[in-house]
RNA sequence: GCGGGCGUGGCGGAAUUGGUAGACGCGCUGGAUUUAGGUUCCAGUGGGCUAGCCCGUGAAGGUUCGAGUCCUUUCGCCCGCACCA
């Protein structure tokens, strides 16, 4: 019998190093492939290793950990890896400033944060350990790339790119955040070069319809790739140019892409962007060309952040030509603007200074005529012109564009329908110019290429040779992996490109001396699949094997921060549909569940960092209270998903919690009764009640748990270890239940456990007498039945308001509810009339009186 | 401008389908233990007053026997995208 003086203290660091010891030598987490029970794919997202980890890695592996551990205690067979985002430029930054290989840096920090993960508690199968910069992994990323290229979706172009000056490499669009840089901020440059793609427009209607099933993903991370995608259905119309004379129409048709057809009646001016080949080509040799030369000047000096803004002044320069409007006919100046983009359509725009604000603002800025073609029911305008076809007024006197739904007015045959985006008007403008053969109906995205080369040497190598005679060609598999060099000096600014044991080659398809593509590959390639890597982390014959992937895929619940709602995520799904049509896979989204945890603030909410100096480090935690208050304090603080403030009082909090559940589960076992079988109908009130709490409790904490609510499953066990807590102080030991005891105690420790592990084995082994471990042993089962208590209170209520209690049986019928009511508020219905009785059974009577 | 989300005590936050608002914890107040501090334990803790009633989930309406929850309007805040035609 353990009384308080032989509880043995809580020695966190003792036993949690104990635990840890014997989880690795006992292969505990290992997640068997050959396994019977149900899969549950897990995962974090992998870090990059910059050094040792810190509280946001440890808020994303403790969500992900107690969702493991408890998945497994739920009967699944769970697969629980860890691995390392291992190539970028930190790793080439650090070998520069400390003349240490990148590799022998990036080496080292994994091996910190692997002290670390594991002096956390957290169950990952290590023997899976991934780390992208090993061959063995990046070989596959390869391997995929030459996947991609046989099949049209990997390919090399030259066109304006981001180019970042301070990472000197080039950038893909989603690395350019808000103007800059995404890594250090710079405002990139534009620059003409020759690049690598990958194709994920081909996927673009595909990334964006899947978006829909996926249920167990934030609307906001949802709403953000939709966002990104950015579909636009509209049309492609054609317009010819005009000869120099301004009138007479040339063969020479230049296309544009609108989404507002209907409104092409109003439009009296064309546009170009300053980049357009077209529009330097039209002004060549002509008055105009200083002008424009000086406006192109002016855009490319402008930084991508300050033209953004719809509020900007918007510049341009008439070229002197005309193009000729294909449904009347009318002439139309070409305008070269710099609020017109040269990748986005068609990169000619109709201007339409009626329905479209940014047209409205040019014309007037210009002068031009502004013609009403859209009017609402209750303007003037619509009363004077719904039957007018031919052009009357010329000029409206509004201040801003009338975008919104209208009827057409002035517009030809047209006038009269309903104009706007996806009306009648815009099906019918449509099907006219189609007929015609003067446009057609077209989808744009806003999504992009995908630009995987880097300039930079700490990445995976393109897989392909440039020969003179040949041009670019595909390194042939058998010759898998292309090598990273170890030996480059880094330090003294050396460059693959200038490192000749790598780039001299011979070319495989007619063997004269070639060149090797120094490029490496967008470390968001290798993440982008690391994830299928696990499945089957050894093989070294395909990147994984499909009964593997099949087996594990798709990973269950995927944790990780939002800064990756586009890039890393769109990638993957993008990887995922590849995989899927070479026929590695058969599931085309990767990720069934996605949580984006909140981010770990400091205690004024400032974010933490090291120029700011208030970065809590995970060991200022660890060492004082031990890795399990630490886990149960980052779940207990906040809902997963919101951001918190670190509270070094919550934690005392936690801390004080963990030791007062351990005296309780100790002071439970004393009182055990192990050689007994629990017998409920024997069981006298205080321990029936007991017991009917555990249920109560147990189901409460069991459904948090299912919908990844820690901090009210921990707040369900609180209640559980205060009640049995009271019952150990309140009941005399000779009057304890002994098997209640020793269930109770069971089960707070079993429910508690995925959260504080190392806390839960020892009590479980040490306190409990157990022999096997913790998470062989199934979660606790819990009887809706049995939580149900004979008698209940109900509340009654008056007309909706509370005006009394009363005790009832459970199974009371309507009618002794309402006596029981009536009885008890009795005083209060003297004199009044009642009208009707709402009967909520175990809750309320609501007596409507007056 | 477009899209997503959020407003509940001093604080973090609870509240399946509309059914006792504020669970659990932090903090605070009082008490016990203690030489003291800390620890632990007990009691209290939304606001108001005339002390058993009134008011209370950003605000105002509405539906309902009954609204934090549903509907309408409105105010405030956060996040993402943005000269995308």
């Amino acid at each position: 019998m353990a009384d308080e003086k032989t509880i043995p203290a809580y020695d966190a660091e003792a036993i949690e190093t104990k635990w840890q010891r014997i989880w690795e030598s006992e292969d505990t987490f290992k997640a068997r492939d050959d396994s019977a029970r149900p899969k549950k794919y897990v995962l974090e997202m992998f870090p990059y290793p910059s050094g040792d980890l810190h509280m946001g890695h440890a808020r994303n592996y403790t969500i992900g950990d107690a969702m493991a551990r408890q998945a497994r205690m739920r009967g699944f067979e769970v697969l629980h890896p860890m691995g390392f985002d291992a190539f970028g430029l930190p790793a080439e930054n650090a070998a520069i400033k400390h003349g240490v290989p990148a590799g022998a840096w990036t080496y080292a920090n994994m091996d910190t944060a692997i002290k670390t993960m594991k002096r956390m508690g957290f169950s990952y199968d290590y023997d899976r350990l991934v780390r992208t910069c090993d061959p063995e992994y990046y070989m596959w990323g390869q391997w995929a790339f030459l996947k991609m290229w046989e099949k049209g979706l990997a390919y090399r172009a030259t066109s304006p790119v981001n180019w970042c000056p301070s990472c000197n490499t080039v950038l893909a669009n989603e690395q350019v955040v808000d103007g800059r840089c995404w890594r250090c901020g710079s405002v990139p440059e534009k620059r003409e070069l020759s690049q690598w793609y990958l194709k994920i427009t081909d996927y673009a209607q595909e990334l964006l319809d899947g978006i829909d099933a996926l249920d167990g993903w934030p609307e906001r991370v949802k709403a953000m790739q939709r966002n990104w995608i950015g579909r636009s259905e509209g049309a492609e119309i054609d317009f010819a140019l005009a000869d120099e004379d301004g009138v007479t129409p040339t063969d020479r048709l230049i296309t544009v892409f609108t989404t507002r057809p209907d409104t092409i009646y109003g439009t009296t001016f064309f546009l170009l962007p300053p980049e357009s080949a077209l529009a330097a080509e039209l002004v060549a040799g002509t008055p105009a060309e200083s002008a424009y030369l000086e406006l192109k000047r002016s855009v490319e000096q402008v930084s991508s952040v300050d033209r953004q803004g719809s509020g900007r002044e918007k510049h341009g320069v008439f070229t002197g030509r005309y193009v000729i409007n294909p449904l009347t006919g009318r002439p139309l100046p070409i305008w070269v603007a710099d609020y017109i983009l040269l990748d986005y359509g068609t990169g000619a725009v109709m201007g339409v200074p009626c329905g479209d604000q940014r047209d409205f603002e040019f014309a007037r800025t210009f002068g031009l005529p502004i013609p009403p073609i859209i009017a609402q029911r209750d303007d003037p305008l619509y009363e004077q012109l719904k039957d007018v076809q031919d052009m009357v007024v010329a000029e409206v006197d509004w201040d801003h564009a009338m975008d919104a739904e209208g009827y057409l007015i002035q517009s030809g045959p047209f006038t009269g329908l309903l104009g706007g985006k996806h009306s009648p008007a815009v099906d019918a403008i449509i099907e006219y110019l189609s007929e015609r053969g003067l446009g057609r109906k077209t989808v744009q995205f806003r999504l992009r290429d995908w630009l995987i080369s880097r300039q930079r040497y700490w990445g995976n190598p393109i897989p392909m040779i440039h020969c003179d005679c040949c041009g670019d060609v595909p390194v042939p598999y058998d010759q898998l992996p292309v090598l990273l060099p170890e030996a480059l000096d880094l330090g003294a600014g050396e460059t693959l490109a200038e490192y000749a044991p790598f780039y001299e080659t011979t070319c495989p398809a007619c063997g004269r001396p070639a060149r090797r593509i120094t490029d490496t590959m967008d470390t968001f390639t290798c993440s982008s699949w690391y994830y299928l890597r696990y499945c089957d982390p050894r093989n070294d014959e395909l990147p994984f094997s499909k009964d593997a992937a099949d087996r594990w895929m798709p990973v269950d619940n995927y944790i990780g921060g939002i800064e990756h709602a586009i890039l890393h995520l769109l990638y993957s799904r993008f990887w995922t549909k590849v995989m899927r049509d070479l026929g590695m896979i058969d599931c085309d989204e990767p990720f069934e569940n996605l949580l984006c945890q909140g981010m770990v603030k400091d205690a004024n909410g400032g974010t933490m960092s090291k120029s700011r100096g208030n970065v809590v480090p995970p060991s200022s935690v660890i060492e004082p209270y031990g890795a399990d208050t630490m886990r149960l304090a980052i779940l207990f603080i906040a809902p997963t998903e919101k951001d918190f403030n670190w509270d070094e009082e919550a934690v005392a909090g936690a801390n004080r919690f963990i030791k007062r559940a351990w005296r309780t589960v100790w002071g439970l076992a004393g009182s055990a009764d192990g050689a007994r079988e629990l017998d409920v109908p024997s069981l006298d009130a205080v321990s029936a009640e007991l017991w009917r709490r555990l249920n109560e409790l147990g189901l409460k904490c069991t459904a948090d748990f299912d919908r990844g609510q820690f901090n009210t499953a921990i707040s369900a066990v609180m209640e559980l270890v205060n009640d049995a807590s009271k019952y150990v102080q309140d009941v005399p030991a000779e009057r304890r239940d002994g098997a209640l005891c020793a269930r109770v105690a069971h089960d707070i420790v079993a429910m508690l456990s995925p959260i504080c592990p190392h806390w839960g084995e020892e009590l479980f082994h040490e306190a409990l007498g157990a022999t096997a471990s913790l998470y062989d042993e199934p979660w606790p089962a819990f009887d809706a039945e049995q939580a149900k208590s004979s008698m209940v209170e109900i509340v009654v209520q008056i007309k909706g308001k509370v005006r009394g209690r009363a005790m009832v049986a459970v199974d009371a019928t309507d009618g002794e509810l309402e006596e029981a009511a009536k009885a008890a508020v009795a005083a209060q219905l003297v004199g009044k009339d009642i009208k009707k009785i709402i009967t909520v059974p175990g809750r309320l009577v609501n007596i409507v009186a007056v």
